[in-house]
DNA sequence: AGCTTACTTGACCACGGGGTCAAATTCCGT
DNA sequence: ACGGAATTTGACCCCGTGGTCAAGTAAGCT
């Protein structure tokens, strides 16, 4: 690689850094390019893919980001503050840092080490869902797949007020973990029951909702 | 106005009404135009705006299953229960009838009386969270805003999930009602207080996530 | 039937997104 | 300092959206 080249690359790495964290992981490719300076064509060029870029840029801090998270939420010695912290810090990520919040709510099915990425996440998710449930602190009927849900929809509302009222994703999410604890629990709950497929399919509706 | 004018007029206006009962009010108006079988020229001739051809088709109709829905749950004895009607009905509509869904989370700001609508709509809400308040079963931190947030929130929800699991919105929606009775509550909430200019920013920043 | 006028059409504009590729440029080994 | 190869550029293509308007068409009055 020519170093030229490689000055290119860096200089769209950044670009691409900075506007996936601001906009998300559907920032366009021309505009990444603009703002390092450097014509599009080159960019394509060079990573020849937004997954690409994407794998470059977000995957390795975002995992790291969400280990972080995770490992934090099991060392807490509540359950119940360890899964609460959980779901806080995932929905605090969604307005501080839309590309992984991308990532957690599996906006980008383009990507493989995305997704693989994600299902790390839902693992440890899982995880931290059991132990509370276990200690009985967590209604026993909620799952993972209504967590990325809450997620989801968390997203969309963190997105929507974090220019006008940052901390108004606060109160929906207090009134949601306030339903979720065991003694909340007042009727049994509509099924859930997706396959791995279905649910893959819905979270790729979610994310053309953008 | 000429007999084809007024024919085409009608033509459109169904084609309109089915497309935003389908695809919520951001249908495009060329596909609108398409499907009356017409000219996209035509349809600007006759409607002007997109504003025009949602008066004609939506506003009377929308106010109708609004008014019809708010009334039926002023009319359970319990409050509660008529609180959970309200929220899940609207909840429901936001699948059954995106255009609808559209008016309730404001997602339409160009249209006057729409706006008018939204207002009346939030208003019957008002009611409805009082009642239960006072009643001692709501928790009285619920705000008329939390509401629009919650419904706002289950709209990317329910259209993510519509068609591969088109019930998956109860679930959300019953944990978190469960997370709005009285007993629930476990701490202060973070504060809400936004100011109603604020507020229909965020609602507007909600329709751009469509 | 003819003619005026209302109406319709579709090519056209602008915008912004994804993506390609021939031609121009720049690097760097000799 | 030259020349071949790597790299970059930006004009060009696609698509879909909103929107306009001159020219063509047909309704319906007399």
């Amino acid at each position: 690689m020519r170093a030229d080249a490689q000055r290119n690359a860096e200089k769209l790495r950044t670009a691409a850094a900075e506007l996936f964290h601001e906009r998300g992981l559907h920032a366009p490719l021309k505009e990444i390019a603009r703002r390092a300076g450097v014509s599009h064509g080159t960019l394509y060029n060079l990573f020849g893919s937004r997954e690409a870029l994407i794998n470059e840029v977000v995957t390795d801090l975002a995992a790291a980001r969400l280990g972080q998270i995770a490992e934090h939420a099991l060392a807490h010695d509540d359950a119940w503050d360890g899964f609460a912290y959980y779901v806080e810090a995932l929905c605090e990520l969604q307005i501080t840092d839309p590309a992984i919040s991308d990532v957690v709510t599996g906006r980008y099915p383009g990507a493989e080490s995305l997704m693989v990425l994600c299902e790390r996440s839902r693992a440890s998710g899982t995880r931290i869902i059991e132990r509370a449930q276990q200690a009985g602190v967590l209604r026993p009927d909620f799952t993972r797949e209504d967590l990325l849900f809450l997620l989801g929809a968390n997203a969309v509302l963190a997105r929507a007020t974090k220019d006008t009222a940052p901390d108004s994703w606060r109160r929906s999410v207090a009134f949601t973990l306030d339903g979720l604890r065991t003694e909340a629990a007042h009727h049994p709950l509509p099924p859930a029951a997706l396959t791995a497929p279905q649910f893959y399919e819905v979270m790729g509706a979610l994310a053309d909702t953008r």
